[in-house]
DNA sequence: GCCCCTCTACGACACAATGTCGTAGGTTGA
DNA sequence: TCAACCTACGACATTGTGTCGTAGAGGGGC
């Protein structure tokens, strides 16, 4: 548990959060131990994978996350749920499993979210 | 869409079919066109890296994923719920968003697991 | 007007994972 | 016995990532 993510997500997760960040913010929260042109490096690579936007303020990039963490999500599970292909049924069997590990009462909160969207059908 | 998984990711694809299978195996099914001896390394690495098994069948290895389909796609959910936590309802949403839009009437498979689920509780 | 401080741009280096083979030997069935 | 097949091992290129250092530009304060 609590694997150390890598660096370049340890900073996403920090701008996923919604936040306009300077490198020098970045740093402060994620990185003081580390040079400050590395997470700059790291902003830039983001930023050429086209994870983060950016924008000058003065003569500095103030980076935002390119997609919110919302979207993020809905990417993963869509990707997950593309290579479950031809599994469905499993992976929901394994998401259910999952909602009551982490927190039971979820699963309430998962039949009342159905119960809406099928009323709106 | 249809990016190309790695080649690691195919010969694990073919895996969790469940099936035994040499090296000879799994080089025609996933990569006829490569070296046998690409096809080798990948499943050596893969055992060296615990992620299938592996037992001698005369002079040759017959490999099996160390985990099956079932097993590996739970783990994947339990490892996106771990990222996004904190986010707990989006995620819930994320995922009701991409089961509908994989296959409409999964929504009601989904329901009645959720009921079965509670009747059990 | 000039200087210091901060930023970026760029490049460098190390390391691990991965894709991709080739070769050297061992084993085995015909 | 010999050809065919299998593994073991090592090699090389590429790519992604972590990690800095240096050089030069631009702004704010004196």
């Amino acid at each position: 548990m609590a694997r150390t993510p890598s660096l370049e997500r340890r900073v996403l997760d920090v701008l996923w959060r919604g936040d306009c960040l300077s490198v020098r913010d970045v740093h402060a929260i994620v990185g003081a131990d580390l040079a400050y042109t590395t997470i700059a490096t790291v902003l830039d690579r983001l930023h050429a994978k086209g994870q983060v936007t950016r924008h000058k303020h003065g003569v500095a990039w103030v980076y935002k996350a390119a997609r919110t963490r919302d979207e993020e999500i809905a990417s993963e599970v869509a990707k997950m749920m593309q290579r479950a292909d031809g599994a469905a049924e499993p992976l929901l069997v394994a998401f259910l499993d999952q909602v009551e590990a982490a927190d039971p009462s979820a699963l309430d909160r998962l039949e009342a979210l159905l119960n809406e969207r099928k009323a709106r059908r």
